[in-house]
DNA sequence: AATGAATGAGGATTCATTCAT
DNA sequence: AATGAATGAATCCTCATTCAT
């Protein structure tokens, strides 16, 4: 197996792990190894330690998540549709438990300083993420602002703010108001497109 | 000092070094205890463990919180004026750097399982205090009913989700777009305002 | 039982399994943990390292060594008697299989090179020791001048090559030359001796 | 590559590896092999471990250093000749930073004990070497009795030891009285070689 | 014959917790 | 009640050695 084959197949067995685990500080390193049916000593060989070695199995997670949202994009569909596309995606990475994540993503906006020595592993690789996400973001306000679902393009921070409120929306409905007191999957999206063009206009 | 009074005493020790440390799992005991001036082993005599010591200090950092929210709403004042109020109590949090709080706020909405293992110990003071909040946001919300500022009160999870935005609203700014990019302290705690009013109506 | 006097309890443990395990880098904590009748952990509140108690614990023995020599010296003894005592004193050593004294010893003539890490920790004290032995041997040497064995003062190198040599002497007999082949103790002293004398007229 | 021309090789990598380290013990098989630009298994084609590889290395250094002695003692040369020139063998290889000669040859008298695990390996090499030594040595003695520098030839003991005196002298000089407080190469040669002649007569 | 990926035994170190004072 | 010295379980990481190719 190539380097780069075996790393993924290493980061895919931690992955599981930090889903399951509900506490990055009590992974052990064994338990990736034996997740992944390698030796103890192999993941040493692919990496310089475990921090290192999470780090880059979150920032392989969330490159391979936006890589994703930006595949799925597609000119020809409409603003509506491709923004519908994005909400469900994220509602599957929440029923697929994929709960981390969210909760890096969420990170980002106020639990950064959680896991400060992770963090700083990733920080390079991170801001590159976070320009990635702004720049599909960008490119699906700007269809917005084409169809004239939204008039006039908003300053930076509006639209960001209120693709971020649309994906709370379907979060917070997910976590907490799911059953009888909650609305049906169509909608809870038809909410959070809502909401995006509620705030911009 | 009162058993009480020290275990206060104790938090507040825990509570700085949580926001100073960055990584709840890389806190000493021993660190807590120098904080405190006291013994390591007297750490114990108040507490069962080193989690359950900071599961309740983060209780009692948010109780504290929630608290001073109920106590600053007032009935004599205008419900923009309470709301306004509530924004500037965040806002101050994060400005005060106590970035655990929002952490932990925050946790509630999707990052909560990252430290099973402590919000385990929480759950229970946890759920009472959701409900404490809960109850803040109600009385709020009423009040938004009562002014006319919404015409109708509407469901649990549309006014929830329009306050957590609101909410959001300030966060991302402080936490992103501060200095030439962003807007006015006055601005933005204005735009989060609004962000009620629009998802509401 | 004070720090300091526990330092050197450890110090002693960790000595008794340098000379009996001929190895320094085979000595593991446990072993000197057990030795001493402490647990693995205690060791780390006394000493930073391994490294670092080995180190101590070799800079212990030799202040001891020479502080010993030190104090046997007397200055109503005649010179040859001195010299005598502080040859027997060797001596003494090689036959309590206290050989890495002499390991040390050695090493500071020629393999000082073979544990630079023990030796860069040992380095600030291996050289007060380096100076307080010249002060010993030149006591010494200014009571052979005076007493007129050696005519005139010679230059530092000649003298301490001499002593040197003349320590060399008993040591070489002792490791190869026990039995039939070599000579009495006293004999062999009085050929140390007499290696000074020689070597300086 | 004839099998013991590639051991030699592998020698060559492992004692540049020595003189370099300061440490035998800090050794890796990798950095042999790296250095021998071979693979890490090919070495385990040629050795049954690390440790026999380092023992026949070292054993393998001696023997040449020892023949290098005995080829350059020419009978039609002079006693003083001869001597000097293995003197100057000597304070060559200390000139080389070839300390681990040095060291291992200085083990021979009171360290031999530091790495038994080696010493272990090594030791029928080691005998064997040591008897060749005392061969060269005492063609040397011989030599100098029928000049007659030495009025008649002393026992194994005496000449033995006279000659690891003059070999100190010179090893004492280059480590610890190089420069200003030094003598000349000349001189110190000239010392070691009266350290002989004294000590004999 | 040569390789280097895989292995896992081994050991240093940390730190929550206990308990004698 | 308060302490901190003592503890050892827990875990990261290293590296000699093996073995399939």
């Amino acid at each position: 197996m190539p380097t780069e084959e075996k790393k993924e197949f290493i980061y895919e067995a931690a992955l599981s792990l930090i889903d399951e685990s509900d506490d990055l500080s009590k992974i052990k390193v064994m338990d990736i190894a034996q997740k992944a049916n390698i030796g103890k000593g192999t993941v040493y060989e692919y990496f310089n330690s475990k921090e290192q070695l999470i780090a880059e199995a979150i920032t392989y997670m969330l490159k391979r998540w936006i890589n994703h949202l930006e595949e799925s994009f597609a000119d020809e569909r409409s603003f509506k549709e491709n923004y519908t596309l994005m909400l469900e995606s994220v509602l599957s990475l929440l029923e697929k438990k994929h709960r981390t994540i969210l909760g890096f993503i969420s990170m980002s906006e106020s639990g950064s300083h959680l896991y400060k020595s992770i963090n700083t592993l990733m920080q390079e690789s991170f801001e590159e993420l976070q320009k990635s996400n702004l720049r599909f973001y960008e490119k699906i306000v700007d269809k917005s602002v084409e169809e004239g679902v939204v008039k006039e393009k908003p300053p930076l921070f509006d639209w960001y703010f209120a693709i971020s409120s649309s994906i709370l929306c379907v979060i917070i409905h997910e976590k907490h108001f799911e059953g009888d007191v909650g609305y049906s999957h169509k909608q809870i999206i038809e909410k959070a497109y809502n909401t995006y063009v509620k705030l911009l206009s």
